[in-house]
DNA sequence: CATGAATGAGTTTTCATTCAT
DNA sequence: TATGAATGAAAACTCATTCAT
């Protein structure tokens, strides 16, 4: 995201990493408390305590609270979705391009569990911009056209293709909540397990 | 403004009923901006402006803005799982406990769905009290008896119970957001189509 | 503290009194919070709720809070005037007027306490009015003019008649406040001791 | 702090101090409004706007409004006794130690008059915490055992230590209250003849 | 007469944001 | 560049007073 120093020699170097180490401390911080407590339930001062800067300084990097949700949600959202379209088995049948979703998700959950709780938490607050919420339906829209193929082929259940998304990417979040409640470990077998039923659920 | 009335003589009805009449206006306009704003982004003159009453008001029926939510959340959480508890198949097989399941959250959803939102997105609150916490953990715990019961009767996967729990109900969640979000109808097929991919999902 | 019913055939009696009765239980209530909060720290519903009258009552016997607090001044320091007044002995030598006023005003101390506090306490509010403050500027005058007779006749300090005054006062309050504190008793040995002192405080 | 600048270049002293600059600002304000209206007759916005200060400026210096009396209450509380305590004649005869008080009470009153009189009037106020309250018992208790002595040597009255304390308090403050109200002056005079007085009202 | 539910102006307190250093 | 003290607008909540019953 930062634009990678186009002087290999400049003195300035440490300060300039410093910089976006400060702007990972604040996103690391807001995360936190954006998903313990809210957008509203959290103090833009407390967010500075806890990422070791300035409250000040968290106005260097983000234009407004509004504009620090939005920048998180659309860095990880893009992540997200990214790594879900990276490799997506295009042409291969659906039981395969529901592995390849199913797996992906869990990755990216297991790797960076409050960045998804976080997308997960904030998913349609009045906060987020245009911007924010137009990403997620773009990978929604392809997501309606491969289940169309799938079901034109026989292999998934004829039901409105959105409310298949619907069920599969709800067991998902279903899955995490309880491992995020401590009722559920997210292990491969469990991930295994709620794969298999997610596909159960809608092959043909 | 007044709307014409049927019966001339009626006057004394909304004096006698004021006190609840208020109170409900109270429940109902704090559900539609808790739902759209979260609890924190609601103020509670908002909460009185929708409501048609006073700011204080609100203070002789609940003692706080806490006491508000999770009054809200107690009153119709408990009207939920008694709904879905009521004519419970006990001793029937799984498939028709997800029927009756389904059926119950559904018909709840149509019929309130501000309500439904609202239960579910403060699901975990961090200003809900114990015993709003409570309600949720009772009804999760029999939900896993009967499953384990099914299990026992190869009806349904061997997977952990709590993972078919999840799977289900995040599957039901999932289809009622997308409704939320328009995206989706609830009509009866809907929910029909939802509960059997639902119950293809855990079926053994 | 309620007058006998005079006339025993009268059918309007309870009610006449009754509105004399919750007078008195307000001023009672009143007297009691004001001297335990302060005047601006009660509300006039907790001193509905202590009198056991309802809130709006209060305002059938008192334009508002401030013509409380006032009438109630003026109603317990005019009866304290008045005590300290009565039988005052105007010619007798000035030990002797000392003795008169240090035991009207234990008297009333003693049968009154509350009210004593209360008018004590409230000396000097910014919310009493002109007529209350009116009261005690009368009595001091003529305390004024008995001492200068009294320095004339030798038998007092040749001070400034206001500072005997003071301190006689004084020496007055910081008894009785000992008392309140329960650092000492309101017995008539105090009472007798206190008088000494502050006899020989200003003897000349 | 910083020498008064005789040299009109100085510009950085107001800022240098400028933390405690506030804090005593807000300290000034708050006594004097304590004073003239009560503390519960205080708005907090009142003592920003007096003292010049935003009025969340007060809430980094204080943690309540609570908090703001009963620091200053302690404050000066404590000046007050660590004045009276210091080079108390503890060997010599009660008229010195009469005298050495008294000089103390009135030069701290004539230094600091709001400071005083705020000491005076929230004397036993409801929102004192224990720590505040704490002060004055253990000045009471010095005051106590130095009277015994001087009993047990003949010096003064044979009556109890409190009332004989509560005597000369209450004459102080009451020879101070006259001054408030613009009756006295408190002139080097007023303060000497006070002082006779309240001697001869305890003298053996 | 008596009541107490209802209210909005006012209270204490918090917090997003700025700006002097 | 980074800071954090300062702030005022807005939040939650209280209360003197009114008025329909």
């Amino acid at each position: 995201m930062s634009p990678p120093p186009p002087n290999p020699t400049a003195r300035k170097a440490p300060p300039t990493l410093r910089g976006t180490d400060k702007r990972d401390a604040i996103v690391d911080a807001a995360i936190d408390l954006f998903v313990e407590r809210g957008f509203h339930g959290t103090a833009v001062p407390e967010v500075a305590d806890r990422a070791g800067v300035g409250a000040g300084t968290i106005y260097r990097y983000f234009t407004s609270k509004e504009s620090l949700v939005n920048e998180i949600y659309q860095q990880f959202k893009t992540e997200l979705t990214g790594r879900v379209m990276k490799g997506f088995p295009v042409d291969k049948p659906a039981r395969q391009m529901i592995h390849h979703m199913w797996t992906a998700l869990a990755e990216f959950a297991k790797e960076k569990p409050r960045a998804y709780a976080f997308l997960e938490l904030h998913h349609h607050g009045s906060y987020l911009d245009a911007q924010s919420n137009a990403i997620e339906s773009r990978i929604m829209d392809m997501g309606v056209r491969f289940l169309q193929a799938a079901q034109e082929r026989g292999e998934v259940k004829p039901y409105p293709p959105m409310l298949l998304i619907a069920i599969v990417h709800g067991a998902f979040i279903g899955m995490l909540r309880k491992c995020w409640e401590g009722l559920l470990e997210l292990t491969p077998e469990t991930i295994a397990a709620g794969e298999t039923c997610a596909w159960e659920a809608i092959r043909a």
